[in-house]
DNA sequence: GCTCTATATTGACGACTTTCGATTCAACCC
DNA sequence: GGGTTGAATCGAAAGTCGTCAATATAGAGC
């Protein structure tokens, strides 16, 4: 949804111009999918994973709360676009899909760091 | 709250390592934060506005939801450590704190773009 | 086919959010 | 002082979110 294709790359920020109302709530839903504890930590185990890829049977384990919930957040998280999951036989496989975090980021920068980029 | 600091500057992003309960407690906050269109808009009015400041009775007007729900939400921006306000005589101004933002980007960009900067 | 394991979905509950109207607080001006 | 205007706070209603236990689905292997 957000940095699938060239466009999100174009975009300004945050700080370039006002945002419009469907941007605005494009954006939101993305940062909202951050906006949580558990879902950071997934996410950010899943992208500080080397080789890029887990399987879902290492995250649940990995906190505190049930398996359904694990697999509640991974869904927010993948319908904001910011990791995919694939099925190979028994498991799940989990990715960051790099593009959006860039994405993210760039909206963010603001203008004076604009400019070195 | 974040990038008040050396500190937050030196944080290694979501994809360098797994984020402790702590930082993911942290950083959840402030993109919670960044989770509403309405608050995004806001914020990226105030970024956006040459001179880097905006007084409230600009912003108010900017948007179709009552006072006391923009100053709300001005509150949890300001809360998040993303703007801050000051009052001069009737009236308040809110600018944004670029080190904020920089340091949320920082925190987003993937491991290929780590290297980079 | 049946069974077992891994993941997803459903339904429900409490907690939190967004929003509003009403009120209060702060500062200016007469 | 009293009146006016800008902004924050309060209290409540409606909606959304995070979580769980229970159940369903997908695939492997016998």
């Amino acid at each position: 949804m957000l940095g699938q294709d060239a466009d999100d790359f174009c975009r300004p920020g945050l700080s370039a111009a006002p945002l419009g109302e469907d941007r605005a709530g494009e954006l939101a839903r993305v940062f909202k999918a951050l906006g949580d504890p558990v879902r950071l930590r997934l996410l950010s185990l899943i992208a500080s994973r080397q080789g890029g890829e887990v399987c879902v049977c290492e995250l649940t384990p990995a906190f505190e709360v049930s398996q359904p919930t694990i697999s509640h957040h991974l869904k927010l998280l993948r319908q904001a676009g910011l990791i995919d999951g694939e099925r190979r036989g028994t498991w799940v496989y989990y990715r960051v899909l790099p593009e959006a975090l860039e994405g993210l980021a760039a909206v963010l920068r603001p203008r004076a760091a604009e400019a070195e980029a």
